[in-house]
DNA sequence: AACAAAACTAAACAAGTGTTTAATTTAAAC
DNA sequence: GTTTAAATTAAACACTTGTTTAGTTTTGTT
């Protein structure tokens, strides 16, 4: 799919991206974008409209694609449990390369300011959630996971899980001896993957 | 313990609460909150000395008993299961009826800008893993609970499910018919809880 | 080279920001 | 009732905010 934005436009998206993750949307002035980026400060305006809606060409720019990638993983030839591993991998790796949108989205659309905003947000969130839905229920049919889960309640055991560690990340650097930002990395993608993946398979296949 | 804040303080302090939870910290005014509390603008450098005082103040005023909370269940005479779901109901019903702080902590103690205001928040959370720590490795010397489990990694898991689910309510709220206020608080104090719950259980006692 | 559209700029705009000041009112102590 | 301290106020402070304006420069087309 070709970009409807041009090298400028990226060029400031990925300087705000940066600074409203760090920062927040609030926290962050157009000034301050424009002296990173070293631009006018009216370009934003110029190409954008207003911070506002820089905000929204923002998560139109980084979320165009994942809802593919989840598509082509339920083809796959895969146990059903194995598929759960991989889209919780895809997930966590996915996010925590675009950190920065994905805090963006998690800060800025739940308070009740930006609620209009949130359409195009909440019709990615429930194709997400009908993805996992198939694949559960195929395990389910299959008689290797239990059927008493709330499905609804597993998607914010996988991100929640994520998100929480990654947004006290100095807690964690500090606690977990992580020093650099490799160590850290490093962390997410083996043990933190692997504690999620091991408590959605025990949720999904013990018997109680 | 006796409240080192008068009522007016405590008034300030609760409006900003509500304020500060619905539109962040940078998003909310002294103004702002002069006006919803109907005091003047001049008050609030006067009780709290700045802004970033008044919220240090809020997150003192709203921290200092969960602590005790936590150090008597450790205290009582239960098998470490029933301790720890104990403590999940503790854990999300606290935060559940401190919404309004909780978020605040979740909002801006993560960012880069307010890291030295960290300090005292953090040892909270080291408090809180400890007593977390202590029953499970009681229940994995009672030969209950496994022992390849990441203990610091589940507290992320925890209170991520909690947070993820209360930081989308407008969307869980479409997706299960959670109208009211009230259908909602029972949703997150039976099904939430219990899933919670049940999903550590599994992974606590779960062979693989 | 001449023209027109796009890209870019510095400056100004009105409105809002946190904080301080100096004056006034209220309350407490004697 | 007078004095002293605390509480409260309106106004001003200096600064930052998002956006617009009226130009200038650059680019592409003929």
């Amino acid at each position: 799919m070709k970009s409807n934005f041009n090298d400028k436009q990226i060029q400031i998206l990925e300087v705000a991206e940066t600074l409203f993750a760090e920062k927040g949307f609030d926290g962050t002035s157009i000034r301050n974008i424009a002296k990173v980026a070293k631009i006018n400060i009216a370009m934003v305006s110029y190409y954008f409209g207003s911070k506002e809606r820089l905000l929204e060409s923002l998560i139109v720019y980084r979320t165009s694609d994942l809802k593919n990638q989840l598509e082509s993983l339920l083809q796959e030839d895969l146990e059903p449990i194995d598929k759960i591993n991989k889209l919780i991998e895809l997930y966590i790796n996915r996010i925590n390369s675009n950190r920065g949108i994905y805090r963006i989205l998690h800060f800025e659309f739940t308070s009740k300011k930006r609620e209009q905003n949130l359409q195009a947000f909440s019709e990615l969130k429930k194709g997400n959630l009908k993805s996992l839905e198939t694949i559960i229920e195929e395990g389910q049919k299959k008689g290797i996971f239990r059927k008493d889960v709330i499905i609804p309640l597993i998607a914010p055991t996988i991100l929640g899980t994520f998100f929480h560690f990654h947004m006290n990340k100095p807690f964690f650097e500090n606690l977990l001896n992580l020093k650099t930002e490799d160590l850290y990395n490093n962390y997410i993608k083996t043990n933190l993957t692997k504690h999620i993946q091991q408590t959605i398979k025990a949720l999904l296949i013990y018997e109680s």
